[in-house]
DNA sequence: AAAACCTTGACACAACCTTGGTAAGGTTGG
DNA sequence: CCAACCTTACCAAGGTTGTGTCAAGGTTTT
């Protein structure tokens, strides 16, 4: 046999019918469709959901998350502002004094912000 | 003056009082703090609180989805295994009738499934 | 010392996410 | 042709997110 339905999917998976659908419409996996409309799992796509469901618990993370990081692969616009905007993650070095190091931050970034409104 | 305490910040921001307080707790923008405990934002942390507006509404993320990426920018483990699972991705090509493309990634994986364990 | 801030913690609430169920209807296989 | 499946579309419960507000208490400033 080729492929699977979903039902049968679901008990290989361990994932249930109702999250494949949901799985799907989260763009992570889709299964192609027979002429009827009916979902097939192919034997990729079980093993694709076997190791999402790994991935998952191993890192506490939600299918949602999984969705971002797909759409930040596709879409190289978005994860360029992403990591652009990561990237300016403001890195303290120890050992220095929070005021201190304020201050020295202050003065070097002071000409950068000459024009920055400073509402009352 | 140095640094604005969080009502300050809130005003130049755009942001609430009440956000940056969630914002800190999502990791994602920590400021220093006075020696009694107050916030204080400095030019580089009201830079990033703006920027991150503008990427939040730009591209319809939530804070959630900037958390994440922080996440994985922060931890190689979680990010490798994020862009394994995603490389793995089957791109079947065009043209292509999904039932033979089926039958085609059958016997191109057979082997590698052939320790599956197909459950009833 | 009083006004005007700040802190954490809590309650609240709408909107959404995750999941399950159920209903009305098409498909398939014996 | 009928049982057993599939499909989509809804309703719903419980958890999370995003946001406001308020209380009890410390801090700063005048």
């Amino acid at each position: 046999m080729a492929a699977l339905t979903i039902n049968e999917a679901a008990e290989t998976t361990g994932w249930s019918a109702r999250m494949l659908r949901y799985i799907e419409r989260e763009g992570l996996i889709e299964p192609s469709r027979s002429a009827a409309g009916y979902r097939l799992y192919g034997p990729e796509e079980l093993q694709r959901l076997r190791t999402l469901r790994e991935l998952l618990a191993e890192h506490e993370l939600s299918l949602g998350d999984v969705g971002f990081a797909l759409r930040m692969s596709r879409d190289g616009d978005l994860r360029g502002a992403v990591e652009a905007w990561l990237a300016a993650e403001p890195k303290r070095p120890e050992g220095v004094a929070a005021s201190d190091w304020l201050r020295f931050e202050q003065q070097k970034h002071e000409r950068l912000l000459a024009g920055a409104s400073k509402a009352a």
